[in-house]
DNA sequence: CTGGCCTGGCTTTTT
DNA sequence: GCCAGGCCAG
């Protein structure tokens, strides 16, 4: 470390002749230079508008900090938002300075970083946090799923007048908006979470609507948008039941020896405030830290990004707080704002103020866009380079269904148009200055459709197959839900911490075994009485049994059905379910594919036959193929994301249980991944039919847009109501956060946007509502108009965007299909009774190849 | 105990 | 228009 700790910003800037040099060698405006070479130890923030080259100044550093400052790769972290931005990271790390760097740095999220130290120092902690190294990590569902058992157990609720998940998210609001809640008691929390809220997050309505609801259920006041939470009888009714929940929660997570997403955050700031040794170790394995996204950190992860920060050559941080819009689960901007310069004083903060990415136009209207903020944004001057034209176009359909048909037909006319221009090979653009609008070249993956909820994906989707424009729905959780995904998932999380007190339930009676719901329930009793840490330790690790002489070859695996309480038909199913699981164990802890243990799984339990039993056999039996492929690839996958791998002092040699926790670390945390599969991953690759694959419009959410950016971006259901969000409108913090989700979305279009909406739109399947087009539409419309020729163009839905043959064809969401209606009667239910091996293995490929291209699943040929 | 059929409640946004 | 939970017959 130099002496250079107190240079004030203009002090640190590299010579002349140097930056130069620099700049033309990295492709970075002075500015970015500046930012990227800034001497080390560093404290850097770098604030900037959407499209300035932050990320791209990031990546830059990291490059400048491997290849100029001989830093090792291993001792770099970079943090991202979502696991897609880490993995793209890397892929950008990767073709500029090859594969074994792009391995070596640690790159992901606040939660998958977190997750990767506890593996590793946990018990160090082990007094507090009673948790072992095999960890589970419960997902929303597990955790939604362990409160709804505590709200019926403790609080004598029924299991539908039960509302777990309002509660579930106040548990999580408290979590996120403490610095550690580890050792903290409901009171404690209840009011972090309630400050938390009046600070302007989310409406914490939900709660309480919910509380009268149960109250006066027959009153069904929907339009009721006054929040209870002021109420002194809403909070006290509140309080009571938290100080229930929280310290039963906690204590259950415990006894599951698992963390719940926030808990990860939770437990490493506990774990540098309270272990000096593993604090230390983590800061001198990471001497250089990178953040993006920095404007929606949480207070948690805020406080990870200090500890570890506080010995730091480089602390890296960029952001804009005009894109921050996760404040309604716990992130402050006030981190990129003051935070981080008050408690790094010797901080310097860079700016950046040309956009790279959008034309004027696309500019014009995200800065229309933003001035909507009621209270107002420090919106620093931020300019295009890319000259603008007809660039925003403004589309009216008639309902969902029209939209969705004009956007896929507009897709496909404009790829067409594209691959037109491309093969009459233009010789260059006729000299029309910096303007590039030409969509020459242009691909699937450069088109994107953004929405506001998940549900909008539905129609959107439904358009693409049916107009045969292969696409990828980002972020789609759907393969994880389903039921034998998770059922086989359990199963694993079983083998890999028996102490998992969800999953366990989950897979004692599935396949059904004859262990119905009284006999878990007088099993539970028995854990109690014989004082057994779970269910699991009772039933497979025999800690029923008072003396500890468990080394017995003879011993019995269960004590007599009178001892266990149950009948003896019962302790036979029991025995035979204990029985299965210590074998799945046994090849867990020796095998260390994940694949092959969920082989065995299938094969220990028929998996088979119960999924045969179903109308949906194929596809699901499909998709625990597709769940074994995924699991058996998984293996070389996790062997790059070890952080202790090459550190050079442990190089622990991977055991099968470590193996296994990883797989499914990767299934809680990243399920987004299938997404990044669908990406950039294979467009370096060889293989052309890979490639082709990997192309696909992307449809997404407007918060799972953030940080990307495409030629074409179309905004479907510009409504008002829906965006903006009719549920975001009880403060002017949640307005704005609104006005900034929009300005995300309009900020990702380099070259066109397309804001679409329609006059009636149907929710749930009942009757079509009125909608009238969104005021951020009408703003970027008077901006736009106002600027002498109208930039605006209004394309006319076309008549024949409808679906022609309604009445003949459905739609099977099940397999993404379009169904005539003949052939699947004459189908029969698909179920294949004649069918032979080979067509019914055809037909599932079709399928599933259906999805991924888009194309009609019966005009497919292998 | 199991499975099939019926009902009501639901839709912000996500690691 | 979907899914979880409830109800009922075997
Ligand atoms: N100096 C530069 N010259 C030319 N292009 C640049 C320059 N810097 C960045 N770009 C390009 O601008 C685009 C936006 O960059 P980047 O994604 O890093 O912006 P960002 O600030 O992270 O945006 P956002 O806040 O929207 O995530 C990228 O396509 C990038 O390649």
């Amino acid at each position: 470390m130099n002496n250079g700790w107190a240079q004030t910003a203009s002090e640190a800037i590299p010579d002349p002749q140097t930056l130069l040099n620099y700049r033309c060698a990295s492709n970075l405006s002075t500015q970015q230079a500046n930012a990227v070479l800034s001497p080390n130890p560093s404290f850097v923030r770098v604030l900037a508008g959407p499209g300035s080259g932050k990320t791209h100044v990031l990546v830059s550093r990291v490059q400048h900090l491997i290849e100029d400052e001989n830093v090792s790769p291993e001792n770099i972290l970079c943090i991202t938002f979502t696991n897609k931005a880490a993995k793209e990271l890397r892929n950008r790390l990767e073709r500029t300075m090859g594969a074994d760097v792009s391995r070596a740095i640690t790159a992901g999220t606040f939660h998958a970083v977190a997750a990767r130290i506890l593996r590793k120092h946990v018990e160090k902690v082990h007094e507090a946090l009673e948790r072992t190294a095999d960890f589970t990590i419960y997902d929303s569902d597990d955790s939604k799923a362990v409160v709804r058992d505590i709200l019926v157990e403790k609080l004598g609720q029924t299991k539908k007048s039960a509302a777990p998940l309002p509660m579930k998210n106040f548990i999580s609001s408290a979590k996120s908006s403490m610095k550690t809640s580890v050792n903290v008691n409901a009171r404690t929390a209840m009011d972090s979470a309630l400050r938390m809220k009046a600070r302007g997050g989310s409406s914490n309505s939900d709660v309480d609507d919910d509380d009268r609801r149960r109250k006066s259920s027959s009153s069904s006041s929907s339009s009721s948008s006054s929040s209870l939470s002021s109420s002194s009888a809403g909070i006290a009714l509140l309080r009571e039941q938290f100080d229930i929940v929280w310290s039963e929660y906690e204590q259950k997570l415990r006894e599951a020896n698992s963390f719940d997403f926030d808990d990860l955050l939770s437990a490493v700031v506990y774990l540098f405030e309270n272990r000096r040794d593993a604090k230390r170790y983590l800061q001198n394995r990471w001497s250089h830290v990178l953040v993006d996204e920095f404007q929606d950190t949480s207070l948690a992860q805020y406080e990870m990004i200090r500890h570890l920060g506080e010995k730091a050559e480089t602390l890296f941080v960029v952001g804009d707080a005009d894109q921050a819009i996760y404040g309604w689960r716990g992130a402050e901007v006030a981190n990129i704002r003051s935070r981080f310069d008050d408690d790094f004083r010797n901080a310097q903060t860079f700016r950046l103020t040309t956009n790279y990415r959008s034309t004027a136009t696309i500019v014009s209207a995200a800065r229309a866009v933003i001035q909507q903020s009621e209270i107002p944004s420090a919106l620093m001057s931020w300019d295009a380079i890319k000259e603008g034209g007809q660039d925003v176009a403004v589309v009216e359909a008639g309902d969902e269904r029209e939209e969705g048909a004009f956007i896929a037909t507009q897709v496909k006319q404009m790829l067409k148009d594209a691959e037109k221009k491309t093969n009459s090979s233009s010789t260059g653009g006729s000299s029309n200055g910096n303007r590039d609008d030409s969509l020459e070249g242009l691909r699937k993956k450069d088109i994107a459709v953004l929405y506001r909820t998940n549900t909008q994906a539905r129609a959107l989707e439904e358009a693409f197959v049916r107009a045969g424009v292969p696409h990828v729905v980002v972020g789609d959780q759907s393969f994880y839900g389903r039921k034998e995904i998770k059922d086989l998932i359990a199963y694993l999380r079983v083998a890999s911490n028996s102490s998992d007190g969800v999953s366990l339930r989950r897979v004692i009676n599935t396949p059904t075994r004859g262990i119905g719901e009284k006999t878990v329930e007088k099993l539970e009793e028995w854990v109690s009485r014989c004082e057994a840490p779970s269910l699991g330790a009772a039933l497979f690790d025999r800690a029923w049994a008072k003396n500890s002489d468990s080394d017995d070859p003879d011993h019995e695996i269960l004590p007599s059905a009178k001892d266990m309480g149950i009948t003896a038909r019962a302790r036979n199913s029991v025995l035979a379910f204990a029985k299965t699981l210590i074998e799945i164990r046994k090849t867990a802890d020796t095998v260390s594919n994940p694949g092959e243990v969920l082989k065995k799984v299938v094969a220990m339990t028929d998996y088979e036959n119960h999924v045969k039993d179903k109308d949906d056999a194929n596809e699901r039996w499909g998709h625990v193929a597709e769940l074994i492929q995924l699991a058996t690839d998984a293996e070389e996958n996790l062997a790059e994301n070890d952080i202790e791998g090459g550190g050079g002092t442990n190089t622990t040699s991977k055991s099968p249980k470590t193996t296994l926790a990883a797989f499914l670390e990767g299934v809680s945390l990243l399920s987004s991944s299938e997404a990044t599969h669908g990406n950039e991953m294979f467009d370096d690759e060889e293989d052309e039919s890979r490639k082709e694959r990997a192309d696909a419009v992307k449809l997404m959410t407007l918060h799972a847009s953030k940080g990307a950016e495409f030629d074409v971006v179309f905004i479907a259901g510009c409504e008002d109501g829906l965006t903006p969000s009719a549920r975001a409108n009880e403060s002017a913090e949640e307005r704005d956060e609104e006005v900034r989700l929009f300005y995300v979305g309009v900020t990702r279009a380099k070259k066109k946007l397309y804001l679409c909406h329609a006059s009636t739109r149907r929710r749930f399947g009942s009757k079509p509502e009125v909608r009238t087009r969104s005021p951020f539409v009408d703003a970027i419309a008077d901006a736009l108009g106002q600027s002498g020729n109208s930039n605006i163009l209004k394309p006319k839905v076309p008549k024949s965007a409808k679906p022609a043959r309604k009445n003949t064809s459905t739609f099977d969401w099940k397999k993404r299909i379009v169904v005539d209606a003949e052939e699947s009667a004459s189908g029969g239910g698909a179920g294949g009774h004649g069918d032979d091996e080979k067509a019914r293995r055809l037909r599932r490929a079709r399928q599933s190849v259906a999805k991924a291209t888009g194309i009609d699943a019966n005009s497919i040929e292998f």
